[in-house]
DNA sequence: GTGAAAGCGCTAACAG
DNA sequence: CTGTTAGCGCTTTCAC
C-alpha cells in the first residue's frame, strides 16, 4: 500500500499536476507525456486513493442504504437490484440494517451522513418513530425512501401501489368464490402494513363481502404459522386469506397443512411480493409481485433529481404491481390450475 | 452541508486543536472548554467529516465485502451476520454482489481497495478463476474467506467443515434404510462444490453404499426443480437424496411431489444450509445447518489479527455443522416424524 | 501544455 | 493545558 500520484510523477519525470492530467484525461496533455505517466502507473501498481479524491471533490461516490433487515427476502431483493443500479454509475453501496429498531436506524443515518454518502435510500422501519432522523437526513443529502416510508410526506418515495395490489388480491378470490376472507399482517408501525390494511378494507367493501377482523403480527413466517394455527383454532375458517407478505403465507400454508386444511380447495392464499420461493412452496403460491427492479430503477433516478435545499414538492412514484395465479386460489372457474410450478399464469 | 471544526473552534472561541481534544476526548482540555466545545457542536449540528478523518488517519473503519450474489439466502445470511459483527466495533459495510463473475469479481475488488477498505471478507465465485485477484488483494490489505475459497491456500478461510457435513447427512439417510443414494449440487467452479462432493463420496464409501453418479449444475431452486424431473425421468429412483444446498433441494421436494413421489416414504431428501424456510417447505427439510454466526464472528476476528506483509501461515478455520432433522428424511426406526415444523430434532 | 501551490477537514506533533 | 502548523493524496486554479 502506499504508492501515490507523487510516485508516479516522478518516476514519469513530471509534475503531479500533469501526471494526475493525464491520469484522468479530463486535460490535455502530450501524448508521449500521458504514455509515460500511464506506464510509470501500471508499472507502480498506482491506485487512486478514494478517500483523498473524495475529500478534495467533495462527494465519495457511495449511496448509503438502509433496511429493516436483511433476514426478510423482499429487502434482500431490493438491496440487489439497487447495487445493480448503481454499478451502471460506478457507484458502491454503503450498506446498514436497522434490525426494525428506530434508535438503531437513526444511528446508522448518522453514520452515513458522516461518511458522506452522495445519497441515502432507505426503508424507514417505522412509520412515526423514524421520521425525525429520516427528515433531518433528507436536509443534509438527497434521500429517496423504498417501500416503506415515514409520515407526513416530507421526503421522496417509491414503492408500490397497495391499492391496486389489494384490490387485485381481493377481487381475485372474490372472482374465485369466496364469500368471507381475513387478512394476515404486520402491526402498523409502518407504512406497508398501513396501507395494505386500508388497501384491503377498501377493496372488501367494494366487492361487497365480509372481511372479518384482521390478524396482525409481524411479516415473517413465525407469525404467519401462527396466525394459520390460531385461525384453525377459532372457529369457521374463512373463504380465503390474505396475507400482507410472502413470508405469512408460507408460514400460514404449513398451518394449513398440518391442520388438515386443504388449499385452494377449502381456503384459498394470497401472498404479496413474490419473492423467490414462492413458486416452490407447496402449493405454488399466487401472490402479488412487487416490481423490485422498477422500484430500484426509480429511486435510483429520483435520487439524482433531487437538489438538497431546493425547496421541491415530496416524489410520491407508486407502481402498478401484478397479480401472479398459481395454485393456492381458486379460479373463477372454480378448478385448480396444474402447471410446471415455476412460472405462474399472469393477469393483464 | 459543511460546518467545519473550524467553525465549531471558533463558535467556542478556542483553537481547532482544542474543538479536536474536546470532541475525541483523547487528550485533556479544561472542563469548562470542553462543555463549550460541545455545546458549540451541538447548537451548530457539527457532524465530523469521516472522510477527511479516514485521510488523516489511513484508515477508514469500513470493510468490503464481496459475495457472489445477494439472492441467495445463504450469502444473505452471512452477510447479516458479519454487518452484525461489525456494528460491534463501530465499523461499517461495503457490500458488493459479484454476480458470480469473476472479471466483475475483480473489478469490485479494485475499487474497494481504491476506497480503502480496512478489510476484506470474500467468498471467491470461482475456485480457480478469483485465485489472482484474490491473492494481489491480499498482498494490499487484510483479507479473509468465508464458505468458498480459491485454489493455492494462500489466503485465509474460514468455512463449515464439509466433510463432516456430508458424513452426518449420509450416515442419517443410511441408517434410515438407504441403499442408494445420490447427490444434487452445483458444478464444480467453487470449494463448495468439489469439497461437499468429495465428503460425500468419502461417507458413501465408508458407509459401503452405492453413490450414483452425482447431479451437477446450480445452487438454486431452478437447477433443484430440474434436477428432480430427470431424476424421475431416469429410471429408479434412489433411496435418498443428499443436496449441495437448501435451495436446490426445496426445488427437487417440488419436482418429487409433482411427480407424485411421497418424502420420506419413498424417497429422503436432505439439504444443507438451514435456510430460513427450511423449516417451512413442506415437509420441513431436514438439512445441513451451517454455523453462520460463528462463522462471521471467527471471520471478523481473523481479520483483526492479519497484518499485512507479515508472512505467516494462512489459517483455515472448519467449523462442524450440525445435522437437523426434519421430516423429509426416513428415521432409523422406519418411522417418520412429527411435530409443528417449526424446530427440528437436532443430533447431538 | 506544464508546474507550483492552495486547500478539502482532520489530528498529531511541537512549541509555548 | 492550549495554539500553530504540517500533512494525509488528490485536483484545480493560476501563472507561465
Amino acid at each position: 500500500m502506499g504508492v501515490t500520484i507523487h510516485d508516479v510523477a516522478r518516476a514519469a519525470g513530471v509534475s503531479v499536476a500533469s501526471a494526475s492530467r493525464a491520469l484522468s484525461g479530463r486535460r490535455k496533455v502530450t501524448p508521449e507525456v500521458a504514455e509515460r505517466v500511464k506506464q510509470a502507473a501500471a508499472e507502480l501498481g498506482y491506485r487512486p486513493n478514494a478517500v483523498a479524491k473524495a475529500l478534495r471533490d467533495q462527494t465519495t461516490g457511495t449511496i448509503g442504504m438502509i433496511v429493516p433487515g436483511i433476514g426478510n427476502p423482499f429487502f434482500t431483493t431490493i438491496v440487489e437490484a439497487v447495487e445493480h443500479q448503481l454499478q451502471e454509475t460506478g457507484r458502491d453501496l454503503l450498506l446498514c440494517a436497522s434490525l426494525y429498531t428506530p434508535e438503531i436506524e437513526a444511528r446508522r443515518l448518522n453514520t452515513l451522513l458522516a461518511r458522506r454518502v452522495d445519497g441515502l435510500i432507505i426503508s424507514p422501519c417505522d412509520f412515526e418513530a423514524s421520521a425525525p432522523a429520516v427528515l433531518n437526513a433528507a436536509r443534509q443529502v438527497p434521500l429517496v425512501q423504498v417501500d416503506r416510508y415515514i409520515e407526513g410526506g416530507g421526503a421522496d418515495w417509491v414503492g408500490v401501489d397497495d391499492d391496486s395490489a389489494l384490490a387485485q388480491a381481493v377481487d381475485h378470490v372474490v372472482a374465485g368464490g369466496a364469500r368471507s376472507v381475513v387478512f394476515v399482517s404486520s402491526r402498523l408501525m409502518n407504512s406497508s402494513a398501513r396501507l395494505r390494511l386500508a388497501g384491503f378494507q377498501l377493496a372488501t367493501a367494494r366487492a361487497g363481502i365480509a372481511a372479518r377482523s384482521p390478524l396482525l403480527g409481524e411479516f415473517t413466517l413465525a407469525w404467519g404459522f401462527e396466525a394459520g394455527r390460531s385461525l384453525l383454532a377459532d372457529g369457521p375458517l374463512p373463504d380465503a386469506v390474505v396475507c400482507g407478505n410472502d413470508e405469512i403465507a408460507v408460514g400460514l400454508l404449513r398451518a394449513l397443512r398440518l391442520g388438515g386444511v386443504r388449499v385452494p380447495e377449502e381456503v384459498s392464499v394470497v401472498g404479496f411480493d413474490d419473492v423467490g420461493h414462492a413458486a416452490m412452496c407447496d402449493p405454488p403460491l399466487t401472490t402479488v409481485r412487487q416490481p423490485v427492479e422498477e422500484m430500484a430503477a426509480e429511486a435510483v433516478r429520483l435520487l439524482g433529481q433531487v437538489r438538497v435545499g431546493e425547496p421541491r414538492a415530496a416524489q410520491r412514484i407508486a407502481i402498478a404491481p401484478r397479480l401472479v395465479v398459481r395454485e393456492t386460489s381458486r379460479l373463477a372457474t372454480g378448478g385448480t390450475m396444474t402447471g410446471d410450478g415455476q412460472e405462474g399464469r399472469e393477469t393483464t
